[in-house]
DNA sequence: ATATAATTCGTACGTTTGTCTTAATTGAAT
DNA sequence: ATTCAATTAAGACAAACGTACGAATTATAT
């Protein structure tokens, strides 16, 4: 037991040093060393916990998406209306764009990470499926008798919203006016009123 | 005179096999000598020709950043009404998801490598600018008079719509089923009528 | 034809990479 | 107290990396 919390304090250290190494530098400049150094650990414990490296970024990306997806969930939980779920998400996305910023960029690097190895597509593509399935279930479902809306699903809908969410959030990370972009993320709630 | 042909045809050729190499395995696991080889040409050109392995990657975003720019133009320069020019856009990159996937695989992967180097990511930014710019001038604005669209900045529009195609389509390359998907991204259009 | 510059080639250097092996240390159960 | 397994540590390994350098070749101009 006391083994056991060991281990995760351990495995855990190394993973949140990843994930902070990615974070900063990106997955590509990333070596297992300075993630050893980061977390204060010796190299070869990396290959004992996580095998090899890519076991250690699938790691990473299912550590990640657990909570990525638990946080939309939790914040979408707690809207009344559609248009004040939209609201939110929308606030979510500035937030983060203006506060932690190094978290849609690792998000966005994870992904494109994920372009190369089927095992980590797969799972990134479950995220992104899982976060549409959110926008789905709490904003889209009231919008769809809308006499526009009729003639797309639901689905398409979400995955819409969330590819403009994606989409113009890597613009304001690339931009050098960011607060100005950011503002203009609510010009997605217009279109669902 | 001879010699700039040649030279460029040399270049050139290290250039199409740097592309090629990013376009199958991703920039993250591509190294010089897989360019070399690709290309048929001795490693040290490639220092020769592009200094170092950031200068030539530069090279490639400047490179691919023309082409796309210019395809796009094109296409939009043959629609004759915003909305044609929507269905146009769209087509586009329903066809490139269809067709050359790994053009855009390489685009977002670029997009990526991007976020860790200030010069890539002033080019990159420079990209998405020029982008939304055409589809402001070929789109946006003919709808930028509707009531609904007042409070938005045309800017803020095309940007958005831009993100769409892109936040859409990663979704799409990341998805194991892609031909639906490819399909609903014309639910883009529906937003705009 | 000769000289000069531009290009191509081959190779070697010093680092850094991921992984593996072996030994030391720790914790828990007998 | 001893045994056994789990963990931590240290170091070695070959392979791959980007870059640099000098020699060979080719083209251009005189």
């Amino acid at each position: 037991m006391t083994n056991e919390i060991k281990n995760m304090s351990q495995a855990q250290r190394i993973l949140n040093a990843a994930f902070k190494c990615v974070a900063s530098e990106g997955y590509a400049n990333v070596s297992m060393r300075n993630i050893a150094d980061e977390a204060g650990v010796v190299l070869s414990q990396l290959n004992y916990y996580y095998k090899n490296k890519e076991g250690l970024f699938i790691a990473i990306i299912k550590d990640l998406s657990k909570d990525y997806l638990k946080e939309i969930e939790n914040k979408l939980k707690e809207g009344e209306s559609a248009k004040e779920r939209i609201y939110i998400l929308i606030e979510y996305f500035q937030n983060m764009l203006r506060d932690t910023p190094e978290l849609f960029k690792t998000f966005f690097d994870l992904t494109s990470m994920s372009l190369w190895s089927p095992t980590l597509q797969k799972l990134q593509n479950e995220l992104f499926n899982d976060m549409a399935n959110s926008i789905e279930k709490y904003i889209i479902r009231e919008f769809s008798d809308k006499e526009k809306f009729r003639c797309s699903s639901s689905k398409a809908l979400s995955r819409m919203m969330l590819g403009t969410l994606f989409g113009t959030s890597i613009q304001v990370i690339l931009a050098e006016e960011k607060e100005e972009m950011i503002n203009s993320l609510l010009t997605l709630k217009v279109l669902f009123e």
